[in-house]
RNA sequence: GGGCCCGUAGCUUAGCCCGGUGGAGCGCACGGCUGAUAACCGUGAGGUCCUGCGUUCGAAUCGCAGCGGGCCCA
């Protein structure tokens, strides 16, 4: 049986009954067993890092992924979903030493680096299982039992044997390649673990005296002094102007620098020159034939050994003095130079920022001392031109705020650049949404692609699977964890973190002993295996066969140069295709400004908060509804509330109609819908037809993403098409009391409407979706799926779709809307019925929507009668008046002009008209008795409405409405608004709806009191009196008396329960 | 500095691909309805379509340049 709702839309209440349900039945599992069989669907979860607390961001993205998930399944896709978890890397550790109390990496090695990993093993899984709850709470449904995350075994394995195809296809390299290096810490960072700050360090300017030139420096400038012991070449752009200047000292010494000629003379300035002359110009390109001596090099005895040149740069920038000091060691670009010309990288730096053995004098001092020094040094060889301060954004490590240096360091390299043309020609293959989510962007940045670094010198990681022999310095790459038993000869109960794995050694072919080599994968490379390790793939391998490559992923835009490249990058690596075969990039989410959420800005929205104050179906709705997917969303409570408040009529909508299906004891299963076909209005066949319009526009919108698009449709369906105007037009079909076929055929079709409209919210509120086909369908048919998301997805029913029905009452909405906007302009309220309307229709088509729709017209816009002109015409009733023009009547009739005028607005209007349009001119007898001859220019028409007449355009052309009264109209008018006013008194009593009163009612006019009287009967029995007296001078009592204004009409009014 | 995306009423946005009178919702003002009622509905006011230039008979829409915002990079 269909329960009665009465209560409010309470998503709080509702929500968490649907997870109980949910839960207790093992919804999630049952709807994926039930699909076995079916088309694949492979969806790759794009694992968020286990940070412990979700943000509005990946509520979106999680809330995208449900929503055509669920989509999916109904249209009968089997679906892998496994949820994934990204859990290993420095953040986690930073976490950790937090708790511990710990500030560098020397603190771990003490408290032991296998104590260390278990608590971040511990503190990952914990943040997993926080994270999991609030998506949970945004309901959610990915495979949560079972996740894959990037700790385990098995997943670690899927990361080993792909570095181990890399290696196999000599896509793996060892190299020399610059960090970011904190010398605190002792250890690689990432970029995007670097903080800028503002900071204020040395500004120099160095001279390097030229080889063959005596006398003769190239100038260059740096804030790191540290770095000059460094410096192997200078770098200038190829096509700047350069100039060889003489340069006057004040006491009249002279030497010859070469520096950009547009900076000469701020560097002069800078070394304090009295004068200078330009003895020469040349290009960037000219300056390659240089060579330099190093400045320090008689205290570094390998300086001495190098050869020292100029080379060309584009990154050289027309500042400073545009010769830019080369240290291959301490610069991403200057490692670049240097790796392009062959040049040595001279990195004389340790790991704890001291300087080496290499150093020469300089060994074992720390370059934080080292500035002071090399400046002192500089000076005293002659060579500094100037020196100063600045104040920068300058890179700090992000937990000990240790302003970092670059290194050139040994790293482990995937040699992307050699795939990227393959790369490129898998983009093309894959579909993007939108399309130029592929064919711009990811384009762009894979052109750019390098080669990749995936070493880390850190604890809680993947390990790198690369074990090194110590003596013949060969190396072996470790695929499996069964390779390595085998290769080891261990038993097995291996756990392949560090330091664990770290112990394992194997015999080489030498014969000599291999150790791992220390480094941990890059975090990064960890999710880009998700799509196989996902799959247990390389521990299993037939689920490989089955699934791979993924149908679908969808990921923020962050991800572009993220999660889409890295998966790409390692599976053209392992397989040489791409891993996926369509992609929804989407968008961020923003403040209501369009500003990021941060932190630090004090703008960020929980998710927890949206779902305490509105429910997780309207956060849902919003986010989906608000905007494309792939453009960012400008968070707004508003906006949010607003959809609230669609939702919240949805749920009126939903229950309106229960309590009389209740109390009629409907049964939807007696009555099928083609058996009440006979007895549907208009209206009934069109609301039908409407709701497959809209699952058809919904399935068009899925198909290329545009949640925005079904999301709208469908609330536009419910606020437009069922709240606004199909429950208006059958309210009074539904408080029939008798048997009445005409309201069976509304509970039949409402019920029709309902469970195809649980069916396509599914996917986008799955909570309201439960909640209503529990109630809708279960309670009905017992036998029906257990839950709504195991039904299949509404196939369009076409021959319920009538588009001619649709266009006409788009039409006849139109005019009830021009007779409501006349009603206005003429004064008279919807309660009070007007004799007929008039309808001027500019095409059949119009004609035919009034013609056929004339009941519902007549229903809504409260009229006796819907009168249709001739198509084009106009209505005979209406009248003409003349505009006198007297811009042209002036200059002609000058002094008389005004008796003309008057005259004009005297006579017929439409003779005139009539005169006018056939002959030249018409004569006019004035005032005076003249006669003058009026030309068409010095008059215009307008149509005037007869009296009590208002009018107003429709998309079904111009609509009159005639207010005219007679007593009946009169009498009806005044007896609704007694009705309405002895209504709203039974309301204040709080009566039942069926309860019965006596009432007296008094009115002060005693023609109203007659008037009234004509509809005694229809009074009595709208407001259920048993006994009613109504009069003109009678004693008014009873339970509830109250006194009223009618229109001027004091009307007095006792009621008292039967 | 580069790549991509976005910029329409006070706010959130449709329309832009494929040129021809800019359309909603919120808010505001006025009104209606009163058996969905702490709900619902109508009408109205409100727009340099970011700016400038160009193409065109005609530009929110196409092209170029700039400004502002976002993501990524340098």
């Amino acid at each position: 049986m269909l329960k009665e709702i009465t209560g409010q839309y309470n998503a709080g209440e509702i929500e968490s009954k649907i997870h109980v349900f949910w839960d207790g039945i093992d919804a999630y599992s049952k709807v994926r067993q039930r699909r076995m069989g079916a088309k694949r669907f492979f969806f790759v979860d794009g694992p968020p890092y286990t940070t412990g607390h979700i943000h509005l961001g990946t509520a979106w993205n999680k809330i995208i992924k449900d929503s055509i998930l669920r989509y999916r399944s109904m249209n009968d896709y089997h679906i892998l979903d496994r949820a994934g978890w990204d859990m290993h890397g420095l953040p986690i550790e930073v976490k950790v030493e937090e708790v511990l109390g710990f500030t560098s990496k020397k603190d771990i090695e003490r408290y032991g680096v296998g104590n260390f990993i278990e608590k971040c093993k511990e503190f990952a899984l914990l943040q997993k299982d926080d994270m999991t709850r609030q998506f949970h709470s945004l309901g959610i449904w990915l495979n949560w039992k079972d996740p894959y995350m990037t700790l385990r075994d098995e997943y670690i394995e899927a990361a080993w044997w792909t570095l181990k195809q890399a290696q196999q296809k000599d896509l793996l390299e060892e190299g020399k390649r610059v960090v970011n290096w904190c010398p605190r810490c002792e250890t690689a960072i990432a970029d995007s673990e670097v903080e800028y700050e503002e900071r204020v360090d040395p500004s120099i300017y160095v001279k390097f005296r030229l080889k063959n030139e005596p006398g003769t420096s190239i100038v260059i400038w740096t804030t790191t002094p540290w770095t000059i012991p460094s410096n192997i070449a200078v770098a200038v752009h190829p096509s700047f102007e350069y100039s060889k200047v003489k340069a006057v000292t004040s006491s009249g010494e002279s030497e010859i620098l070469i520096m950009a000629s547009s900076l000469v003379k701020d560097v002069l300035k800078k070394g304090r020159y009295a004068d200078f002359k330009i003895l020469d110009t040349m290009l960037g390109e000219d300056l390659t034939t240089l060579e330099y001596e190093h400045p320090l090099a008689d205290q570094i005895p390998k300086q001495a050994r190098f050869r020292h040149n100029v080379y060309l740069a584009d990154f050289v920038t027309a500042e400073n003095t545009g010769c830019v000091h080369i240290a291959p060691g301490h610069g991403m670009d200057d490692f670049e130079v240097g790796v392009k010309h062959g040049l040595p990288i001279f990195c004389p730096v340790g790991p704890d920022g001291r300087y080496t053995e290499e150093a020469g004098e300089y060994t074992d001092m720390h370059i934080r001392e080292a500035n002071k020094v090399v400046v002192e040094n500089l000076k005293e060889r002659g060579l500094l031109l100037a020196e100063g301060t600045i104040s920068h954004r300058y890179g700090h490590c992000w937990r000990c705020k240790t302003p970092i240096i670059y290194l050139a360091t040994r790293q482990w390299f995937l040699k992307i650049s050699e795939l990227k043309e393959q790369m490129l020609s898998e983009i093309d293959k894959v579909v993007w949404y939108p399309e130029w989510a592929g064919s711009a962007r990811f384009r762009d940045w894979v052109e750019g692609a390098r080669d990749w670094c995936i070493s880390r010198q850190r604890y809680w990681g993947i390990p790198i699977p690369v074990w090194r022999c110590t003596e013949c310095e060969r190396i072996d790459v470790i695929g499996t964890k069964l390779e390595l038993l085998e290769r080891s000869g261990l038993a097995g109960g291996i756990e392949l973190h560090r330091p664990y794995v770290d112990s394992v050694t194997l015999t080489c072919e030498c014969g000599g002993k291999m150790r791992r080599v220390e480094d941990v994968f890059d975090v990064w490379f960890d999710s880009a295996v998700a799509s196989w390790a996902t799959l247990n793939f390389p521990h299993q391998k037939d689920e490989l066969e089955k699934w791979w490559p993924a149908d679908f992923i969808t990921e923020g835009h962050d991800q572009t140069r993220g999660w889409f490249y890295s998966q790409l990058g390692a599976s053209m690596v392992a397989f040489g295709r791409a891993p996926y075969k369509s992609v929804l990039m989407h968008g961020f989410t923003l403040d209501v400004e369009g500003k990021k959420m941060s932190k630090s800005l004090g703008n960020v929205v929980q998710p927890s908060e949206v779902i305490g104050k509105f429910g997780a179906d309207t956060l849902r709705a919003y986010v989906l509804s608000s905007s494309a997917p792939w453009e960012d969303l400008k968070f707004s409570n508003d906006e949010i509330a607003n959809v609230h408040r669609t939702i919240n009529i949805l749920w009126n909508v939903y229950r309106f109609p229960l309590p009389y299906m209740a109390l009629d004891a409907f049964d939807p299963s007696d009555v099928t819908l083609e058996s009440v076909k006979p007895h549907m209005r208009s209206e009934d066949r069109w609301i039908l037809s409407r709701m497959q319009s809209v699952i058809r526009s919904v399935d068009s919108a899925m198909e290329t993403c545009m949640l925005q698009k079904a999301v709208r449709n469908i609330n536009d369906f419910v606020l437009e098409d069922l709240s606004r105007w199909y429950i208006q037009l059958i309210r009074p079909r539904t408080w029939v009391e008798a048997d009445d076929p005409d309201k069976i055929a509304v509970y039949r079709v409402l019920y029709e409407v309902f469970t195809t409209l649980t069916k396509v919210i599914a996917p986008f509120m799955p909570h309201l979706a439960e909640e209503m086909y529990q109630n809708l369908v279960r309670n009905v048919y017992t036998d029906a799926p257990e839950s709504v998301h195991m039904n299949d997805w509404p196939v369009p029913d076409e021959s319920l779709i009538d588009m001619d029905l649709e266009q006409h009452m788009k039409l006849a909405r139109s005019v009830v809307e021009a007779v409501s906007n006349a009603r206005q302009k003429v004064g008279r309220k919807l309660r009070w019925p007007v004799g007929r309307i008039v309808v001027s229709p500019p095409d059949e088509n119009a004609a035919l929507a009034v013609k056929n729709l004339k009941e519902v017209i007549m229903d809504q816009t409260n009229s006796k009668d819907i009168v249709l002109t001739e198509v084009g015409g106009s209505w005979d009733e209406l009248g003409f008046s003349a505009i006198p023009n007297p811009g042209a009547i002036g200059p002609v009739f000058k002094g008389d002009a005004g008796k003309v005028i008057a005259a004009l607005k005297q006579v017929d209007a439409i003779a005139l008209k009539k005169k006018l349009a056939c002959s030249e001119g018409y004569e006019l007898q004035l005032a005076d008795g003249n006669i003058v001859t009026i030309g068409p220019d010095m008059v215009s028409f307008q149509e005037t409405l007869p009296e009590l007449v208002a009018s107003a355009s429709s998309s079904a052309g111009i609509v009159y409405v005639d207010a005219k009264l007679t007593r009946e109209l009169e009498a009806e008018g005044y007896s609704r608004e007694v009705i309405r006013r002895v209504q709203d008194m039974r309301k204040e009593m709080d009566l039942a709806v069926e309860e019965n009163i006596r009432a007296i009612i008094c009115i002060d006019d005693e023609r109203v009191v007659d008037l009234v009287l004509d509809l005694e009967q229809l009074i009595a029995s709208e407001v259920r009196a048993d006994v009613q007296i109504i009069g003109f001078d009678v004693e008014v009592h009873g339970d509830l008396v109250k006194d009223w204004d009618v229109e001027g009409i004091s009307m007095h009014i006792g009621i008292s329960r039967s």
